[in-house]
DNA sequence: TCTGGGGTCCTAGGACCC
DNA sequence: TCTGGGGTCCTAGGACCC
């Protein structure tokens, strides 16, 4: 990612090793750029890459996909593929309809239902047809499958929520383990907001049963919170009107949403609030330091 | 892909307020 | 006493993404 931000500061990162670059305004020729970017990589970082160029996010990532599937089979891909402006629809015309972007595997099948099979086929379809079978879905499939996307090269994006879950490798019983499990997540969920200077009003639980299905409960607070016993004890209150004593768990998670800056009591210190902050304040900074282990809660 | 983890966005219903 | 419309917030679930 700090390679790619020598080439423009426009640099969108949408994964641990994908990124969107907006270089609209360089004068360089986009394949120059891109070949020079891609040797960069190569020798200094030793590492094989794929890029898309297109006139838009949307077709430029389908073009690195496409290229890199074209890539020799067992060797690292170097792909480069172009799409110039007013070749986006005839480039995707052909691709199939999943590897549009919201195109999952329930509305693939209910494509394919309707026979439609290709992005082309997408395109074919009347507009009012495709919202009237998947709602706003649909009217951005019908423009995406014209090779339309209007939205911008993001370099920073909000966080909307924090979460941890953890899949046990078998189904658990026992309570005490569960509510151990929850009690760890809530403190590295806490843990987390702090370190973001962030804190939230709603603290969401995730259960997931032995046969898989997934029940979430959440509760929105009175005022935000990063406080590890809040979440914990929040969540463990939802955890128990939820799930009986004994009832098996595959997977079990808490998250923390309605997020904005943490409050602060500038006129209540020495409350039992202030109290607890400063304490957590004092024990990220130990295990910081020290690491996970150097400190625990008693009780 | 017999199924891990961390996210975002959308829909839909209900409560509540004006 | 009943009816109406619009807006916002909350909750639950699901589709989808990497």
């Amino acid at each position: 990612m700090e390679r790619l931000r020598t080439v423009t500061p426009l640099v969108e990162q949408i994964s641990i090793d994908e990124a969107f670059l907006d270089i609209s305004d360089l004068s360089d020729k986009p394949e120059r750029i891109a070949r020079r970017l891609q040797a960069g990589i190569r020798d200094e970082l030793g590492l094989p890459s794929s890029i898309g160029i297109a006139p838009n996010k949307l077709v430029s990532k389908i073009a690195t996909e496409v290229g890199k599937k074209a890539a020799t089979k067992g060797k690292p891909p170097f792909a480069l593929t172009v799409v110039p402006p007013g070749k986006e629809a005839e480039f995707l015309s052909l691709l199939p309809a999943d590897m549009l972007w919201g195109v999952g595997p329930k509305t693939s099948a209910r494509l394919n239902e309707l026979g439609i099979h290709t992005i082309g086929d997408i395109a074919r379809w009347p507009d009012a047809e495709l919202v009237r079978l998947f709602g706003e879905n649909g009217r951005e499939m019908a423009k995406h499958a014209r090779g339309q996307d209007g939205r911008a090269v993001v370099t920073e994006r909000e966080i909307k929520s924090i979460s941890q879950e953890v899949t046990f490798s078998r189904d658990v019983r026992e309570d005490k383990s569960i509510e151990k499990t929850l009690t760890d997540l809530s403190v590295q969920v806490g843990r987390r907001l702090r370190k973001n200077e962030l804190a939230g009003t709603t603290v969401k639980l995730k259960i997931r049963w032995p046969d898989f299905t997934t029940l979430t409960r959440q509760v929105t607070l009175p005022n935000t919170t990063n406080n590890d016993n809040e979440i914990a004890e929040t969540a463990l209150g939802l955890l128990r009107k939820n799930r009986k004593s004994g009832q098996a768990v595959r997977l079990i998670g808490v998250g923390v949403s309605g997020l904005g800056e943490p409050m602060r009591q500038l006129e209540l210190w020495g409350t039992d609030s202030e109290k607890e902050r400063k304490l957590q304040e004092v024990v990220d900074e130990l295990r910081e330091k020290y690491g996970d282990k150097a400190i625990k809660r008693g009780k």
